[in-house]
DNA sequence: GTTAGAATAT
DNA sequence: CATATTCTAA
């Protein structure tokens, strides 16, 4: 009934988060000290969780307390991510100020949130890599983003991996999954089912290895590696805030609303490019240039969905080997 | 208080 | 690397 999509309608209207809250959409990845070496202050009014930082494991102290092994073998000991937050995106000497502090150091890794984009992107490397090389490590290494490591991976994986298998269950007739690329709204399930993975189309690869065989034939690569070309105009922007993220991580402590599906909002401005590794270098063919396991880089591309506005697509920063 | 998500352990 | 369990955050 008309009247019931009204109403669903509204409550999604409802929930829709302003423009404004979706700008700063990122992860909300950012170290307690940090944090309060900054003084951080999110706009949100708010803010009643406290940020998700856990304190340290800095233990009750035993009896002989050995001085705390500082792991210092933590390089980017920040998992950047993507902020366009206007308040403080400009400060550039987010990693050198702090009067002092040394944020790479004793400071654990928080948590990692999976934001749709970067949910986009894991399943995109997945899909290119293929079932075969669809591991952990390499799906690490192709995503190339600062800060994330292989155990996220491989946890996101899991979970992923039982998403696609509980689609296969309940996929009845006609592959209603396998539409989720053009329709978008195709046949999604109670948004409650699945949040995050719902968000992202699957590439179809992991739904049903066909039956009658074909192990492991691997699948073509819709994806075309586009050359490594580098594109002045917003580079600029993205490599501050690169930096800055490699510096220190300048997130709002904001809560990150997630957008059901993408409608189509005359707006039309969603997602956001995440931070890749800030490869300073050029592309590297790693070793043999004959065959490209590992594409250099990839174009993102967002939702074909944007009938107002012509989007930009946005491009992803080369891959930078680990 | 419940559920989901991520981290950690096996 | 994959799976199971546990902990934390929402």
């Amino acid at each position: 009934m008309r009247e019931d999509e009204s109403n669903w309608f509204s409550r999604w209207e409802e929930e829709l988060p302003s423009p404004e809250e979706l700008m700063p959409l990122s992860q909300t990845l950012i170290t307690p000290d940090l944090a309060l070496a900054f003084d951080i202050r999110n706009n949100n009014p708010n803010n009643p969780s406290s940020p998700q930082n856990q304190q340290p494991p800095q233990p009750p102290q035993p009896p002989h307390t050995p001085p705390p092994p500082p792991p210092s073998s933590l390089p980017p000991a920040t998992p950047t991510h993507p902020n366009s937050s206007a308040e403080f995106a400009d400060s550039a000497d987010l990693g050198s100020g702090a009067g002092g502090e040394e944020p790479a150091r004793t400071l654990k890794r928080p948590r990692l949130v999976w934001t749709p984009q970067l949910h986009k992107r894991f399943v995109d490397a997945v899909a290119h890599l293929g079932i075969k090389n669809a591991v952990p490590k390499t799906i690490m290494q192709l995503m190339s983003v600062d800060g994330l490591t292989r155990e996220n991976v491989a946890s996101h994986l899991q979970k992923y991996r039982l998403y696609l298998k509980r689609m296969q269950g309940l996929s009845g007739g006609g592959s209603g999954g396998g539409g989720g690329g053009g329709g978008g709204l195709a046949a999604s399930a109670d948004p409650a089912t699945d949040h995050l993975f719902a968000s992202s189309p699957v590439p179809a690869h992991f739904l049903h290895p066909h039956p009658g065989g074909r192990p492991n034939s691997e699948h073509f690569m819709p994806f075309v590696p586009v050359a490594l070309q580098q594109h002045h105009h917003q580079q600029q922007q993205q490599q501050q805030m690169a930096a800055a993220a490699a510096a220190a991580v300048a997130a709002h402590p904001q809560y990150h609303r997630q957008v059901g599906h993408f409608g189509s909002p005359p707006n039309g401005q969603f997602e956001h490019p995440f931070l890749a590794r800030q490869s300073s270098q050029p592309v590297h063919r790693m070793g043999a240039p004959l065959h490209n396991p590992v594409p250099g880089s990839y174009v993102e591309d967002l939702e074909s969905a944007n009938a107002t506005g012509g989007r930009k697509v946005l491009t992803l920063f080369p891959t930078g080997e680990d």
